[in-house]
DNA sequence: AACCAGGGAAGAT
DNA sequence: ATCTTCCATGGT
């Protein structure tokens, strides 16, 4: 068992994690006591490493915790890198004060990019989840992960691509899954788990590239990419315009009478680069009431 | 009961 | 190329 202490820029809102992460029931977590458990895999090894807040959200301070023999430098870069603590939100704070979000951006502040645990699940979760309602969306990446998955102490890993591969359809059928949904799943999990695509490549190149690639996959389109790029690899620069939940945000922020349409999307986010993704968590955040 | 949901493929112009 | 319809199923 080790611990370390590690702290981050200011201003990041870990509670708002907490609160955004304790709708997926696969995260194990305590809002009260600030901790979340964090599934890491590494070579096929399954670790998890506690994390938990010290500090607040203009003095960020996290302790991390493992009983996992693995090399602990490694562990800690990696949880580093998934909470994105490198990333100074003040700058993108600053940089919205000249936007048409400066007073979104007022009320909620320090925003971060949390990523998913890792690129295949997160790839997974955005194709499950695509057009359901919040709650049966996690309803559904629940039961596939807790059938086909691996628990250890609690936390849920997801399967792996060649686990999932080898499924039938109908077996994600008896889950709920749609026929189309079951096809996306596996069959996307098929060109993974044979190398034609190579999800931590692709987390190498740029975001055209990678949607490029990832559009020509049936069953993945322009959001689906986009949301992998912001969740999966961390990227700053998203705004998935197809986001039924975004728009509802803009017509809500903008008291307009009806939802943006693309034309009026590219208009209002025009100022908002290179930090479009924090434009769409914090819209999110703001239909959350949050 | 009807419409919506943090889309995307297939079919029709 | 762009617009429309269908896919599936739970939530409201």
């Amino acid at each position: 068992m080790w611990k370390e202490e590690i702290e981050s820029v200011p201003e990041y809102d870990f509670d708002y994690t907490l609160l955004r992460w304790s709708l997926d029931p696969l995260i194990q977590l305590d809002r009260d006591e600030r901790w979340v458990d964090v599934p890491v895999k590494l070579d096929d090894e399954f670790h998890i490493v506690r994390v938990r807040a010290l500090g607040t959200t203009s003095q960020p301070l996290f302790e991390l915790s493992s009983s996992s023999i693995h090399d602990k430098e490694t562990l800690i870069d990696h949880v580093f890198e998934l909470f994105q603590w490198g990333s100074d939100l003040n700058r993108v704070h600053q940089h919205f004060q000249k936007t048409n979000l400066a007073a979104l951006f007022q009320n909620h502040y320090g925003t971060p990019i949390v990523k998913d645990f890792h690129l295949y699940d997160c790839l997974m979760k955005v194709i499950i989840h695509q057009q359901l309602n919040m709650s049966f969306a996690y309803t559904l990446s629940t039961r596939f992960v807790k059938i086909f998955g691996t628990e250890r102490k609690g936390v849920w890993f997801y399967p792996s691509p060649e686990q999932t591969a080898a499924l039938e359809y109908d077996q994600l059928r008896e889950l709920q899954f749609s026929q189309r949904k079951a096809e996306y799943v596996i069959d996307t999990s098929k060109l993974i788990a044979s190398g034609e695509i190579d999800l931590d490549k692709l987390a190498l190149e740029s975001n055209d590239s990678v949607s490029d690639t990832l559009v020509k996959v049936r069953g993945i389109g322009p959001w689906t990419a986009e949301n992998w790029l912001m969740f999966g690899v961390g990227r700053e620069n998203l705004f998935p315009k197809a986001d039924i939940g975004i728009q509802n945000a803009l017509k809500s922020y903008f008291n307009m009478e009806k939802k943006p349409d693309y034309e009026e999307m590219e208009s209002l986010s025009k100022d908002w680069a290179p930090f479009k993704s924090y434009a769409s968590l914090t819209l999110w955040r703001s239909i959350e009431g949050v």
